[in-house]
RNA sequence: UGGCCUAUGGUGUAAUUGGUAACACACCGGUUUUUGGUACCGACAUUCAAGGUUCGAGUCCUUGUAGGCCAACCA
């Protein structure tokens, strides 16, 4: 069977292992649990794909649940924005579950672990306490409240979920080791007092459980078998681990945290917090700008969901650090949108081209293709006529053997249209180029099958009618940092690394088949790239951003 | 004066658990082409280092080396 030399990655070994010694199939059960304090970015995507694809290939369901415990920095919006985004990407949640839906859950917990001497109330600062802690190469030491009675605990942890305390005067800690080399070990706070308003359990709660306290019994809570995380929570797993201990029964499931490696996009930052900063810091024009690598971005830039799909299952998963180069990804629209997306001729840097022998104020309506990738996409209509605009690079008054464009004297094909052939050129007093005149063969019609034809010329160029064309926005992006990691750089911060021109907005011209184009439509403008509509287009002028350009090996060659 | 994790081509992953390095991207070369696009073909690594076990090691052992993470009342 094909499956059997199917190559699994470590996460499903793991699975594997767990189905043939401690899981049933039926036991399996995963989440994703983004905390809605920002946009999802194309990082989550692989967390995504991960845990929802494991849903798929074994059938087992996967929670949403947001890890909303810290209310400074939870709205609302950002929960909408991420359902919003899971959904776009194609995949459906078991349970839209909140880390807040336990608080009460998790409250109990902490009172019982109290009554065990297991945890202690705090009444330090919190640099008392850092200092208390230690480093990772010195042991800790014990707070003088470490030893507070039982009674004294209870009632200061029900006095704090009162409100009858400031923010900052006590903490819940679990009472574990201040020697451990584990830092987190090293009695780890459980709650903190925060005078805010929560977007789910509004003024109800004053104190809040942190993100180890809470996310092993989250959980354990919903039965997750599997609960996978980033690297960075590898030393976390022995507090996540612990703090389970003290809850768990042995009839139910135990979850297990294992550690995959977070995928490092070049040229970009992959961090919900530096993303953050990018838009505050209004270097971008918010989480769903072109240039982000948040979901909405990709979404904004012309991405489709497939397109990411398929670059995060082409990556797959690992544990060492690493950094993706873009071109895997824009690898990755190109060869989807190169199935999808219409062809149209579009002029972007135009110079007007003047056929001499084709009659004034004609205009004639030719078949042009939408996409030979796709026999089912049929044929449009472009109009045709005397003055046409084609690319300024498009023209060399005089070139070498490789130059397979327009010169002087020389046959080159208006695609979809005639042969024409370079005659003489028109300067300004600066020795511009303000026209090229042209001369075409009117028996070289495309797809009238004459001799003339099928004749075989080098180069075909793009080109619209003037008198027809529409004019159009176009904002093409380029990476949005100059340094292929620029967070790790150790003296450096990583807005120093900004790339000034990462936009640029001009004006085009496009054939006339684009005016009924809306929000989202995506195109090839033929010889160029890949372009979306953008949101920002109006009845009196539509906008298009760059998805990605065509390979382009001429470009290469010079 | 610590603990944990990771080392396979330029990049990212794989290798049926000890059987002779695979796939994708990028790069380079070529064929086809009314997109210098697409498609197709070819080239591109003896697996961090040094020892060891073995008929046989990317997989096992030893010793090194390099990189990452850990000192938030963030997640």
């Amino acid at each position: 069977m094909a499956n059997e030399t199917e190559s699994l990655n470590f996460i499903e070994h793991i699975i594997e292992d767990d189905l043939s010694s401690t899981h049933s199939k039926d036991k399996l059960r995963f989440r994703f649990p983004p905390e809605p304090n920002g946009y999802l970015h194309i990082g989550h995507a692989s967390a995504i794909c991960l845990n929802f694809g494991l849903g798929k290939k074994y059938n087992a369901p996967v929670n949403l649940r947001f890890d909303d415990t810290n209310p400074a920095k939870e709205e609302q919006e950002f929960v909408d924005a991420i359902k919003r985004d899971v959904e776009w990407l194609g995949f459906e949640w078991d349970t839209e579950c909140y880390a807040s839906d336990y608080f009460q859950q998790l409250y109990d917990w902490a009172v019982q672990l109290i009554k065990e001497g297991k945890a202690y109330v705090d009444s330090q600062t919190s640099e008392a306490m850092a200092q208390q802690k230690g480093t990772p190469t010195t042991t800790g030491t014990a707070s003088p409240f470490r030893d507070r009675p039982i009674e004294e605990n209870l009632s200061l942890l029900e006095k704090m979920k009162n409100g009858e305390s400031e923010a900052g005067e006590h903490v819940l800690r679990a009472k574990i080791d201040m020697s451990s080399p584990n830092m987190l070990m090293r009695d780890p706070v459980m709650y903190r007092t925060l005078h805010k308003h929560h977007h789910r359990t509004g003024t109800d709660w004053k104190i809040f459980p942190m993100y180890d306290w809470t996310h092993g019994e989250s959980d354990y809570i919903e039965q997750v078998s599997h609960s996978f995380c980033t690297l960075e929570f590898q030393p976390h797993r022995e507090l996540y681990d612990w703090f389970l201990d003290q809850v768990y029964d042995s009839d139910k499931l135990r979850p297990k945290q294992r550690e995959f490696a977070r995928r490092n996009l070049s040229h970009t930052v992959v961090s919900k917090r530096k993303l953050a900063r990018l838009v505050e810091e209004g270097v971008v024009n918010g989480w769903d700008d072109p240039r982000m690598p948040t979901i909405s971005g990709l979404k904004r830039r012309g991405y489709t969901p497939e397109s990411i799909r398929n670059f995060v299952e082409s990556i797959g998963v690992g544990k060492r650090d690493n950094l993706i180069d873009v071109s895997h990804l824009e690898f990755n629209v190109r060869e989807d949108l190169n199935k999808i997306a219409p062809r149209v001729m579009a002029v972007l840097d135009p110079v007007k081209l003047v056929i001499t022998n084709y009659p004034e104020g004609e205009t004639e309506w030719l078949d042009a293709e939408n996409n030979q990738e796709d026999e089912a996409a049929g044929f449009r209509k472009v109009p045709f006529s005397r003055e046409l605009y084609i690319e300024r690079e498009d023209f060399k008054e005089e070139a070498n053997r490789k130059y397979f464009r327009l010169t002087i004297d020389k046959e080159v094909r208006l695609k979809n249209a005639y042969i024409i052939k370079g005659e003489s050129v028109v300067k300004d007093s600066e020795g511009n180029i303000t026209e090229i005149h042209c001369t075409y063969d009117l028996d070289s019609k495309s797809g009238s099958g004459s001799e003339a034809s099928l004749r075989k010329v080098k180069g075909t160029l793009h080109w619209v009618s003037i008198k027809e064309a529409l004019e159009i926005e176009v904002r093409i992006y380029d990476r949005l940092f100059s340094d292929p990691s620029p967070d790790t750089h150790k003296d450096k911060d990583f807005m120093e690394f900004i790339n000034q021109d990462s936009l640029q907005v001009i004006t085009g011209y496009a054939e006339p088949s684009l005016q009924e184009a809306k929000p989202e439509d995506k195109f090839q403008f033929q010889r160029l790239g890949y372009f979306v509509v953008d949101k920002d287009s109006g009845p009196d002028k539509i906008v298009f951003n760059r998805t990605v350009a065509l390979r382009d090996s001429w470009a290469k060659l010079n």
